[in-house]
DNA sequence: CGTTAATATGACCACCTGGTCACATTATGG
DNA sequence: CCATAATGTGACCAGGTGGTCATATTAACG
């Protein structure tokens, strides 16, 4: 919960590049590394401090840790809050949350690391609680969005609301990542675009998530009953 | 590339149990730590069997792992063969393919959990190579694939290939994740479904994956320009 | 049986980890 | 100047790792 816990004590009394010299090279560490395999020595060398001093300052490898991902939570909110500050359609939201995050990812690709560290690793402290804390579209914050999307007419009525948060969390989440790990996109190549290019693309995938992929003449019917066909009951 | 070279050698002459025994031990350990979280240790306790006859038989901790993904390559590649044995129809190829991923999990659940972990985790041996063994949905398998539904009039032709495939790839893996890893689903509770629960989320995602998340009236234009109306409209 | 080859074993090795703590150094303030 | 408090330091610890190898056990064969 309370991740700035350090704010006051030994370490909030260095100097400020002495403090930003120790969180660069713990945020590097937990970047590259996850928090398993992060190790506290790698740290203290690279920020050239004794390894008494960092226990001192954070008490343990997870008090450190806790106290940088603070730092990235601080960072999510403020770029969420300034992009979805004035949205007010529907998907115009869906969007802008995208494009915050590719520009997010831009100007903090470490901090972002770091968040895909923790969302691929199982034993991480506080793991759940951590990324509730940055996760959009989860059905707290994004079930009331979309059921009055849904009254607005905005999107179909026919398919749950968890299905809509499922397939938009799934499509974001996925484009997001292919944008900061290379390797993970499968031939859209989204990292060496050009920023004008990266739009194009976040259009095209909205497209896709209004419209599908049939082609609109093609329209299949409501899910369910005859659809099937294929197995039995 | 040969993962089965420990097909013949003393491994291989082992008792059918002794093997098995070994085998679901190893199994367990990836399954449950990833590769590097996992210790040689615990695996030949629970083996029961000594530390010198696992290096041994397969020489390095490495050489146990990419045996034991081997089998699960095997697995995989038997299930989707008898998958998409005589499927038609495009969306009724991705069906199947979703079909035959749920049921795969289903049966084989650590085999599943173990290539999670490779999938999330970074420093795997071979791990491009592992992985896209058994990846679906990349452009060389799936890319002449969609490449035909277009040209049959099935998917849309104003949004290109690698788009299609990426969304289909975004939206699959992450339904069979979140059947695999229940925190995962943010809202779907796809594990405690029944079996025809289950194959109903599947149709509905079908749905969406062909019509899109707007009612069918709404049809919003082709991307790119005019459409950038976006503030008001 | 004896001899030789194959296999099983666990103590041992070098290395790394997060964490500690007695001690050295520096700051503070009178 | 001293005395006290705060901070910095790195050798050290217990516990873990993947891997080795001399030795013990078993199998094979004549």
């Amino acid at each position: 919960m309370d991740f700035t816990k350090f704010a006051q004590g030994t370490f909030a009394n260095l100097a400020e590049d002495k403090q930003q010299a120790i969180i660069r090279a713990a945020l590097f560490e937990f970047a590259s590394q996850g928090y398993q395999r992060a190790s506290c020595n790698n740290v203290v060398k690279a920020a050239a401090i004794s390894k008494g001093s960092l226990f001192q300052y954070f008490g343990s490898k997870e008090g450190l840790f806790l106290f940088v991902f603070g730092r990235f939570v601080g960072k999510v909110k403020a770029a969420v809050k300034e992009a979805t500050a004035r949205q007010e359609d529907f998907f115009a939201l869906v969007q802008a949350i995208l494009t915050a995050g590719l520009h997010f990812i831009k100007r903090y690709p470490q901090y972002f690391q770091m968040y895909l560290q923790v969302l691929f690793e199982q034993e991480v402290p506080r793991r759940r609680e951590l990324l509730a804390e940055v996760r959009l579209f989860s059905s707290d914050y994004f079930g009331p969005i979309c059921a009055r999307a849904r009254e607005q007419g905005v999107i179909r009525t026919d398919i749950g609301v968890e299905m809509v948060i499922f397939i938009l969390d799934a499509a974001i989440d996925r484009f997001l990542q292919a944008y900061a790990r290379p390797y993970l996109d499968a031939g859209l190549g989204l990292a060496s675009l050009s920023e004008a290019d990266l739009q194009d693309k976040v259009e095209e995938l909205l497209v896709v998530l209004k419209n599908g992929l049939q082609p609109p003449g093609l329209y299949s019917g409501s899910r369910g009953k005859g659809q099937g066909a294929r197995g039995e009951r």
